[in-house]
DNA sequence: GGTATTATTATGTAGGCACATAATCTGAAT
DNA sequence: ATTCAGATTATGTGCCTACATAATAATACC
């Protein structure tokens, strides 16, 4: 276990990370200090600060200087979900996409969504709500305002022909997103858009992106029956 | 907007970052060589390095040797969940934590969750069903399977004192996790312990973990009507 | 014209050095 | 004993060099 020709940092962290998940440092253990580590394993200090760096992204370890490494005490279940254009994520399971433009309207102020604590102004929005379709069936109902402070030239985009959704990611990269994930009765309305019972209860997704404090668009989205967010694994399988 | 005494590589990462949200470069466009960036920035390009890593682990940018740096065409939304210990999640809530052990109970053979592909063999497993209340009133159901063949000790914890999660999470990292989020009808029993009307859908979250290719251990949690997930965002807001 | 081989090149990694920074620890002064 | 100031120290950053690696681009060959 001492001077193996362990040299890049992926082995570093292999190690390190071996040694946590076979219990030799439990959740809360203090590890050796960077230098010892390359000591030990013959390597610089620049490449365990790497490896250990990536470990403390991962939330595995907490690093402090001076108090040095520790294993996580309160380890959590960090899920990645990334969400992709609903068009990409309905062709990708080999659905034919389609969506439908059922409203675009213009409206003077924003509703409280769109508007930050720090934000008292009205803003000006534009109010979209779009059906994703695959293979003609309903698979997300998108309710979405966008902020024309923000974002004005979305007034000029034929949004029948591209979608809100991909036009905007296309064209407004946003620095701050908050997403949502919940269980919601559906209205009237978008239970019959959707096509399942009025009252059925379906998952949604709310998100609001941002360009520093200037919101770009609120948008939610209410999924078909059955759907399934799968978080992406990170860490390679063996 | 050259020369400037930008030399953190937070600060590069800033001034590429900026450049892609004021559309200076739009979601395809190649960006300059790291060395380019460099003598602009008057910086190594180490430093250059480490801001565009940090900006691809984002996925913002995409690199690739030779061909140089892109943003990224096909953004895509990235939430990050944590999902903490239900005991600490309910207790950062202002809530007064109890957690109920309904069924314990070994198996010979584990049902198809705990099995990936390559595994053939029947595991023996304990089965675990616990409710966690948060003030009194059910907040989370969890029926669990965990793997004896990986995780023997856990017979001889009294999941009464502490609960199979918080256990598991302390005394058994993971390699892997898969999770996924859906909307289900609760079959009678879990409407029941979750007072709730026979058929309610609520949220659930499936995790399974593993060390490597062991499995150690199968989760569904069925959530409180009401329960929101809700994203943790990694960019800090100005 | 197509294909295999060989440069070329942008990113990725390893190592080393110097110094910055943030906690912690120590010890002096009250 | 408590508080405050300064020493200590583990991690964090920046810069540099050299080399590895993976793609692309260029070339030779048939």
């Amino acid at each position: 276990m001492s001077t193996g020709v362990r040299n890049s940092w992926q082995d570093v962290r292999k190690y390190v990370r071996g040694q946590i998940l076979n219990l030799t440092y439990r959740p809360g253990d203090k590890l050796p200090r960077d230098e010892d580590i390359a000591r030990e394993l013959n390597c610089a200090r620049s490449t365990v600060h790497r490896a250990m760096r990536s470990l403390a992204e991962d939330g595995i370890i907490e690093r402090r200087r001076k108090a040095g490494t520790k294993v996580n005490p309160d380890p959590v279940t960090r899920a990645t979900l990334d969400i992709p254009i609903t068009r990409i994520e309905i062709e990708s399971r080999g659905y034919t996409y389609r969506h439908q433009l059922i409203e675009s309207r213009v409206l003077k102020a924003a509703p409280a969504h769109l508007v930050r604590p720090s934000t008292t102004d009205a803003i000006p929005v534009c109010h979209i709500r779009t059906l994703h379709l695959a293979d003609e069936r309903p698979f997300v109902f998108e309710d979405r305002w966008v902020s024309l402070q923000t974002v004005p030239e979305i007034r000029d985009v034929d949004l029948a022909e591209i979608s809100a959704n991909e036009w905007l990611v296309h064209n407004r990269p946003y620095s701050n997103c908050d997403v949502e994930i919940f269980v919601d009765r559906t209205t009237d309305t978008e239970a019959r858009i959707m096509e399942v019972l009025s009252g059925t209860s379906l998952l949604v997704l709310e998100r609001t992106t941002w360009i520093d404090a200037a919101p770009i668009t609120h948008v939610r989205a209410v999924h078909a029956k059955g759907y399934r967010l799968i978080s992406t694994d990170r860490q390679a399988r063996p």
